[in-house]
DNA sequence: CGGTTGATGTCATGTGATGACATCAACGCT
DNA sequence: AGCGTTGATGTCATCACATGACATCAACCG
């Protein structure tokens, strides 16, 4: 992350990157499947403790309410360090490939979510339904964390997000409610 | 998309498409940014007919049904060819770089729709939250429309997923409802 | 001490992507 | 007809990403 922020991330070379960090390029190839990877091999082990947490909710609970606690974890471990945060977003919002896998890994917890939920019981397409909206507010929470003061935590921020997605819908899509 | 369903996308090589269309894979990189991009093209013309639908919808509509308008547009627009989208589809699902790009395009698509929204004086987060949880919603219907019976429409899907996600909300989140 | 294993390095290679420059056809103008 | 401009395409050179094949070396174990 030092070298994408220095010098951009197209401009960083993996044999530069290899290099200050005492390996060959080749070595890092073996670390990580491709350039990008080494941004992003954190999220794994995120979407593990949010699967975890997916799983721990009350069976009871509704689809939404179980995704949100599984959510709510995740944030917690983010939001323990919003300057990081910053500091890595601001590399990734600079290079459209980042951005790209960015997507990606945040819609692999999404495929993950639905999983979990179907596992559950939870029918198709409620699960689906379910796991991309959670993902899509989560999204949204996550860059109004990062715009707005320090002092408004990251799961603070979800949750009002989530209540807000609530009114959105109570609104009405203008479908289906006449 | 012929070489790319007949040998894969990454056994395809930039020459050879070049080559079948008549050209230099020099020329192929003048009209797409990569290799991906020539499956994606069209996707920009959709997302400018989707931001007229949603600069048509009636002012007084509220955000999320603005949203559904304009995703409707879409929906007709790609729904009048089953086949084309389930063949297309097929190639994207078995890459993982294609899957990487139509995210992104979706993802312009809720950067376009929310930017819209703003236009139509909707506040942030209520905009941004909007236009992503309208293309998550579309994103479901989809893959259902093309999973399903060929008989049920990509619009009327569309509607089915707004609904559901009405009753999600409803359900409650577990959060702020006690 | 010899052999196995895992991590790393070296080398060769293919492909995607891009800049610089050349070519050529179409077109308008005199 | 002749000329110059413009846009599209081709040629060439080059770089960086990515990966397979093989070599090396240290740690560890029986």
């Amino acid at each position: 992350m030092e070298l994408y922020a220095e010098r951009g991330y197209e401009q960083a070379t993996v044999a530069e990157i290899a290099d200050r960090a005492g390996l060959t390029a080749r070595t890092f190839f073996r670390y990580f499947a491709d350039k990008r990877e080494v941004l992003f091999a954190g999220s794994d082990a995120l979407g593990e403790q949010m699967m975890l947490a997916l799983t721990a909710a009350a069976a009871t609970d509704p689809p939404l309410a179980a995704v949100a606690a599984a959510l709510d974890v995740v944030a917690e471990l983010i939001g323990a360090d919003r300057a990081y945060s910053r500091r890595r977003q601001a590399v990734i919002v600079a290079n459209a490939d980042l951005q790209e896998r960015e997507l990606t890994k945040l819609a692999s917890w999404s495929r993950a979510l639905a999983d979990g939920l179907r596992r559950r019981g939870v029918e198709e397409p409620t699960a689906s339904l379910a796991a991309e909206t959670g993902v899509a507010v989560f999204r949204v929470a996550f860059e109004r964390w990062l715009a707005g003061p320090a002092r408004r935590t990251l799961v603070d921020t979800l949750h009002d997000s989530l209540d807000q997605l609530r009114t959105l819908t109570d609104t009405g899509t203008g479908i289906g409610t006449g």
